[in-house]
DNA sequence: AACCAGGACGTGA
DNA sequence: TCACGTCATGGT
């Protein structure tokens, strides 16, 4: 009940999200950090083509601890370079695949990983992947491998992530150093396993994080004030 | 001019 | 298991 509550909390003043942001879609909306086209907030039908998924899953991989801004620019050479195609990728020169993600930053970690992914990703045939293989793959850690289930394959995996750790330790449900299973249980327990729900949970997350629970948080007129325990005494609903 | 961003891996205790 | 160092660019 909590956590469904607090989903509305975020929901109503933010709206719907348009997750996972793609270079382009139909009638898509600007993104808020540059200038794509990609956020498509309430339609949950993407991806629509191979491509779109294989987009997903690179920018995944681009955006692990990177802002998204920078991960724009990295899929934009890709798509410049027509490299965001399975065959193509594993085609492109190793140093080509560098120079093009260089902006997301860990250039040299990144090509490899997208390079290892792009194999598996073209063994699969189409093939849902399970959260193991994926796991299994160099350079997919959990919080990778969930945006892919959930957001390239609509399996519903709670994604976790720092901000979630921040937002819902401070709120009080859980301890700031929960572990990412532990934490991902609670959420999947509490609400059905709706990738449409999930989706935009983690969304509005993120842009909660962004928008008033910084680092420095903006407590001030924070949609969450009012079930969270962050710098008062109030007793905690700690849930882990 | 530090600090941070939609993490993951390798290492040694 | 776990804490810590490393990877790297660009925005604020």
């Amino acid at each position: 009940m909590t956590l469904k509550k607090i989903y509305f909390f975020l929901l109503e003043p933010y709206g719907p999200q348009g997750w996972w942001p793609l270079l382009e879609c139909e009638g898509g909306n600007p993104t808020k950090t540059g200038a794509m086209n990609g956020y498509h907030p309430g339609d949950y039908s993407y991806p629509k083509t191979d491509e779109q998924r294989f987009e997903i899953c690179v920018g995944a991989i681009l955006t692990q601890n990177t802002s998204w801004v920078q991960v724009e620019k990295a899929l934009q050479n890709l798509k410049q370079l027509r490299a965001l195609r399975p065959e193509a990728m594993l085609k492109l020169e190793l140093r080509k695949l560098k120079q093009a993600i260089k902006p997301a930053g860990y250039f040299n970690q990144k090509a490899r990983k997208i390079k290892l992914f792009t194999a598996f990703y073209q063994k699969l045939n189409g093939k849902i992947p399970r959260r193991e293989e994926l796991l299994n793959v160099w350079g997919i850690g959990p919080e990778t491998a969930d945006s892919i289930q959930l957001y390239a394959y609509r399996q519903p995996s709670f994604v976790i992530d720092a901000y979630t750790k921040r937002i819902f330790s401070r709120i009080g449900i859980c301890r700031e150093n929960v572990k990412y299973e532990e934490l991902q249980a609670l959420f999947e327990k509490e609400l059905k396993p709706d990738p449409h729900l999930y989706s935009e949970y983690h969304a509005l997350i993120v842009e909660h994080a962004k928008r008033y629970c910084r680092k420095k948080p903006l407590c001030k007129e924070c949609p969450l004030l009012s079930v969270c325990s962050f710098g008062q005494h109030k007793s905690s609903i700690r849930l882990l």
